[in-house]
Order: structure tokens, then sequence, then C-alpha cells
DNA sequence: GTTTTTCGTTACTGCACAGTCAACAACGCT
DNA sequence: AGCGTTGTTGACTGTGCAGTAACGAAAAAC
């Protein structure tokens, strides 16, 4: 038969999201796509068809293989995991300052493009899903742990918004004093949701 | 003597923000510049020098003019005052949805292009600043006051954070029943600090 | 070795854009 | 009226870009 494909192509979606995870959309153009995958203008548009597609999978490979890896260790965790989290962010922030500079590939995409294009505008309600479900099910953990007192969805939602207002600041540029402060106050914050040593416990 | 100028540099710097902050920069074309503000392209490089310059033009104007106008309330107002700016918040978000989907110009450039352009990072910075100022003279009174009993500093940023994580949402286009369960969870959090009517007044 | 598809290379098309320029009209001052 | 400046209009340049097409080379299957 015939010449079988020699580029895998969720690998090469993983270039062009990491490209357009350090660029943006917009400020990345196909000769970029070029050098960061190795493939040529011809074989990109084979495969993927448009520079918007290949956005659109680049959000997909990115909600799968780093939004989902990254919150799959916080479902069900528990508010221990909640902070690990947290502190994890700060970590990544000190130890690879302008890797955690490049934010989150959704929030990028979403303000640069959500507006005009639902595509991307529906990727970013399945991220806030994920972010939140991961949160609220280690939140009710806790909860039925008798760790925490407080309403699991408040907390859940007060958590996501503490991140995103992260990655926000960290994405502006904001030097590490900062970032470390404001990682310090959101870690120190769900610890605060942690009343099981205090007086009055729920029940048993 | 000579001709004066006929438009009014300010007005054209306000149309000029409302066009970028509609649709931000890239996506804002020149022509899109001269029907925003019925100027001809001459003009607006006779005025502005260029494309960029504008930007940062009408970043500075939206500070100014927008920013320090909102935050003026909210400077030393108490905590009721910064009860009072998200519930605000929540009211132009149904009051006025398309508007309130702009989200706001300084997130939106850093985001942008905040990475890339200094003079952008460094507007960021002083947005920042503002914000945190004005939530955290109010915070400070309401600590005087003998209204909080928490650490103003740590309350500050957990209020920018909340705003970012509002802002970030908000122009993802998240429906407005999510918008309104965030604003009423953040207005419940900024009012939760309140300790005055609690068994343990701190002195007197 | 022939076939068939994939691949890199290269050049190309067409378009939208930022920024400039020149000519002419409007206006205020003296 | 006449001068000097500000304004509009419209055309123009050059560039960078997305997307396409054509060519020859590689590489598997038979």
């Amino acid at each position: 038969m015939a010449r079988p494909r020699q580029f895998d192509t969720t690998i090469a979606i993983g270039d062009i999201c990491e490209q357009f995870w350090t660029d943006g959309y917009e400020a990345t153009s196909i000769a970029d796509l070029e050098s960061a995958t190795g493939l040529a203008r011809a074989r990109l548009y084979a495969a993927f068809g448009s520079k918007r597609e290949m956005l659109h999978r680049a959000v997909d490979f990115y909600l799968e293989d780093k939004i989902d890896q990254i919150f799959r260790r916080v479902d069900d965790s528990g508010l221990a995991g909640v902070v690990d989290f947290f502190k994890k962010f700060a970590w990544i922030n000190n130890e690879m300052p302008e890797r955690a500079a490049m934010g989150c590939l959704v929030v990028n995409s979403v303000i640069e493009l959500g507006n005009s294009d639902p595509e991307i505008a529906a990727r970013a309600e399945r991220y806030r899903n994920r972010v939140r479900g991961a949160f609220r099910s280690a939140l009710q953990k806790a909860s039925e742990d008798g760790v925490i007192a407080g309403d699991v969805d408040s907390l859940t939602e007060l958590a996501y918004m503490m991140l995103m207002g992260l990655y926000v600041t960290v994405k502006g540029g904001a030097p590490l004093a900062e970032i470390n402060l404001l990682c310090d106050i959101a870690i120190k914050e769900v610890e605060s949701w942690d009343t099981s040593h205090e007086p009055n416990p729920s029940m048993n």
C-alpha cells in the first residue's frame, strides 16, 4: 500500500498547544507553528484545516492533558488536597517563573477571543465546571469528614475565584513577591476553613 | 492666526478606549477607530502617533476616568463600601449585561499583550495597586471602627482575587445565573468579615 | 521495482492591515 | 480678503499573514 503517517497528531497538537499558550492566538503565526511542530505548512493544514481549528484542538488537548491531569489530584482529596493545589501553584511560580507567567491557556484564550468565538466560550464553560467540580468534590469530602463546617458550594466558588485572581495576576507580570503573597493568603484562607479542631464539632 | 483644534483629544481617547474595550487590541483596526471617533485616519496618527500609543492612552484614560471613578467610592468607605462595590458589580451585570461582558480593559489588555508590552504591564501594576489601595483603605477603616477583626492585608487580597475571578468569568461569557451566584458568594464572604455583632469585641 | 501516499520545500495568491502622503476644503484670525 | 492651520478624503505603499498549489523526495506495502 502506501506510506503511513510519519508524525503523531497528538504530539503535534501538544506543540501547537505550547505555542498558543506561550504567545496567544493572534500573536502566533503559521510560521511559528511550523517551527514549533517541525511540520510543514501544508501538513498542518492537511491535518487540522485552519488556524482556528488548531486552537480549538489545542485547547481540547490542554483541557484533557493539563487541566484534567492537575485536577484529578484534587478530586475527592479533602481540604488538604485544595491546600496542596495552591501550594503547588506557588511552587511552580518560584521554580519555573516564566512558565508560570504563561498563565492558563483557557483563561488567556477566552479573554482574547471568547466573546467572538462560541467554540472557545463552550470550552471555557467546560473548564470552569471541571475546576469547580474538583474543588467541590474535595470540599464535599472535607465536609463529610467533619473537617469543614461551611457551605461547600460557597467555598468552592471562593476557591475558584481565588485561582482566577492568581492567573490574572501572574499573567500580568506581577513580581514574584506579590504572587507569593497572594498564594500565601489563598492557602491560609483555605486552611482557615478547617473547623475540625474547634470547640463545636458538628456531631458525634 | 490659525484654525484651532476642532476635536477634543480626550473625547477621542474616550471613544478609542470604548473601542479597544469592546473588541480588544488586535481585533480593532484603524478603520474601527475611525468610525468610533468620527476622525480621519491621518488625524488619529497626527494626534497619537501609532496604534500602540492609542492603546496606552486609552488605558491611561480608563484608569483615570473609569477605575479611579469607581474606586473613589470605595476609598475609606468601611466594610459597607466593599459590600456595595460587589453589589454594584452584580447590578451592572443584570442591568447592562453586554456592557458588563466587556470585562475590564486593563485585565483584557494585560492578558492579550502584557507579557510583550512593558507599557501595558506597568499600567497593570498601577491598576492592581489602585484596586488594592481602595479595598485596603476601606477595610482599614472597618478595622479601626471595630467592624472587622481579621488581618486587613489578607482580606484586601481576598477581595482583589474575588474581583479578578469575577472579571474572568464575566468576560468568558458565563450565564447570568452563574455570575449572580459568584457575586452573591463574594458579597456574603465580605459580609462575613463583620465581627462587630459577635461575643468578643476586641477592646473597650 | 512499482505503486501509492506522505512528507519537505518553495513559491504563490489574495487580502487585510498599519502607516503615509498629497490635494483640497473649512475655519479663525488679523 | 488673505494667511495659516486644522480638517476630510482617498489613494497609495509595503508588509505580514492565512491558506493553496505544485514539485520532487522518501518510504512503506506489494
